[in-house]
DNA sequence: CCAGATAGTCGAAGCGCTTCAACTGGCTTT
DNA sequence: AAAGCCAGTTGAAGCGCTTCGACTATCTGG
């Protein structure tokens, strides 16, 4: 292991002066810089990481802490996850991935042990147990996703309320009347997810503005329960022309089912789906979608994050506006007979 | 914040003391060590990650290098991502999530900087070019995937050729004489991804062995490239009765286009995955299938790249024995006209 | 031509922990 | 009763780096 010590003795320099070429925290003439860079590289020269965080009490750590559970949105978490790391890197910090598991532990964990300079948060719920430790920790932190009470904290996400709105209205347009939800797995509500709660209050407010008539059922992902929802659905509201899909899951078996039954999209039925642009350009049917900018967040939290750390910055709502792609999944909705 | 030595002066004991306590490397008294942890409570300590690193050059985190591309097997990669923290938690180290954007240099500044004790790779290439450095770097690495050379290393992987096999095998049981292989995008072959080979070299042997005609189209994961493969196939072959599906993301474009073709399955068509259990069972047709047991594959790697972080374990390659599911996709080839 | 600023460098004091050698006092062993 | 051993505890020496204050040499403006 070669040594900080070491460079200096070969470039003929202080221990001091190596650092400070490092950091760039004092000026350094052209001659000595180019020496202990050459020193650098000659030996292999790489700074110690663990060295590094006691002395400056900065770890260049970032810590991810990603939801445990993979029963929703796999690969929006997987795309944040990957650009948190990528920014990360860009910033010159690296990200420590943990998993909900430990809970509010791991918070605790993470800001005693300084292993982190900062924390972000994915799947929050409306009132997570997580956030009395943020207030008061030391290190700063960004929430991906909502939580009820967001005062004295910074949080980034998809406006899921105008996500709701935005369905509501498009299908209103195309003068649909009947509007059936397929929403997430009920254990996804139970868990007070703030995402699906809050495009249900979007799409039940507009609806109710725009004289819609809204039915939401909840939805496993899995062929049989998209079966039995569909069925309800039809047999409650044998009206509905319009569907907007919550569970990125149950899209392939919603239009599977629809095709089998003989309705078409977007002749019979219009499909409207929340769900990552690349989802929906690749199902069957190329789908109307309003994009969840999973890159986005994950891009979004880190500069947040970066920007506390320097100082700059202050606690914040960022809601990204949500925005709806027309695709082939939606048209106007059939003459009914009168 | 708490330091070791107020923990030691509030107990009445040295520092040494409650080191001794929290790591266990020398027996303490009961009485003592239950002072010391009542202080420690008392005192709401928790030790410094960073001072820690320095005095006993480990860091307690493995590093995890997962692909950056998202091409393919995102929900695998999630799984496994998942299963190695979780399990890695359980052995007292954390995670720190490194993209492949990097390359080999994130290797470098890896095991340079001592931040990681470990490394696990994902995704690895058959001529990967990151294995030289990992030859030669102080830290124990596993390898999810297997590289062409493996001498020297240690990896855990499905065994791919016996996958490749067994759905041969199964299918030819079943009376199957034309087999189509849908395989992954055409740019993982080219990046030599090692299971996707390997996996068509097992099929191809077997069916070679047991008198199979077998037929191979790459395909991207989307309906429009599953047709144009499915429509060259059948173009092809017409008497194709069998499919092995690699790619993930093809299985539910096939089975949407097969149904709209008037091919039922089983009756018609016989299809076997190779996919993880949940997708095989959440499609539109229970799938036979061969699953990849992503979570096996986190929790193997961390356990081997432990065991050799306390001096036990070798270098050795675990082939993890594929087992084939036998669900509602694959049944008897149909009497075709003699 | 000198006071004061500025650039460039260094020495030394830690950062908070682990670990080694050494010590103490009570036991067992012969 | 002397010798040896063991469990339990301590002091001190770092681990490799950052950073503060101090020092020297070179400029700048009045």
């Amino acid at each position: 292991m070669v040594t900080l010590a070491e460079v200096a003795r070969h470039a003929g320099v202080s221990a001091s002066t190596v650092s400070y070429v490092l950091s760039g925290k004092r000026s350094i003439s052209a001659p000595t810089r180019e020496r202990v860079e050459q020193s650098i590289k000659e030996l292999g020269y790489h700074p110690n990481a663990g060295a590094r965080a006691l002395a400056s009490s900065r770890s260049n750590i970032i810590a991810l802490m990603v939801p445990l559970r993979t029963d929703m949105y796999v690969p929006v978490m997987m795309e944040v996850a990957i650009a948190v790391a990528t920014t990360a890197r860009a910033h010159g910090y690296d990200v420590l991935l943990l998993t909900g598991e430990e809970g509010p532990a791991a918070v605790r964990r993470v800001t005693g042990s300084g292993l982190a300079d900062a924390m972000i948060l994915m799947d929050v719920e409306l009132e997570d147990e997580r956030l009395p430790l943020l207030r008061d920790a030391r290190q700063p932190t960004v929430l991906i996703g909502l939580p009820a009470d967001t005062v004295g904290l910074t949080c980034v996400d998809l406006d899921f309320t105008a996500t709701g709105a935005l369905c509501a209205e498009h299908l209103a347009q195309l003068g649909h009347r009947e509007i059936a939800v397929v929403g997430e797995a009920p254990a996804v509500y139970e868990r007070h997810t703030g995402f699906a709660v809050r495009t249900l209050e979007g799409l039940r407010g507009r609806a109710r503005e725009l004289g819609l008539r809204l039915l939401h059922r909840p939805c496993e992902g899995s062929y049989e329960s998209m079966a039995g929802a569909l069925a309800r659905i039809f047999d409650e509201r044998p009206g509905t022309t319009g569907f907007v899909v919550q569970n990125e899951a149950a899209i392939d078996p919603l239009l599977s089912l629809l095709r089998r039954q003989g309705r078409a999209v977007p002749e019979d039925i219009s499909v409207v789906a929340v769900c990552p642009d690349q989802v929906a350009a690749q199902a069957s049917v190329r789908l109307t979608s309003v994009a969840i900018p999973a890159e986005e967040m994950g891009r979004r939290a880190v500069e947040l994050v970066v920007a506390k750390l320097e100082g700059r910055g202050a606690d914040e709502v960022t809601l990204l506006a949500p925005e709806l792609t027309v695709r082939a999944s939606s048209g106007p909705a059939p003459h009914t007979a009168p």
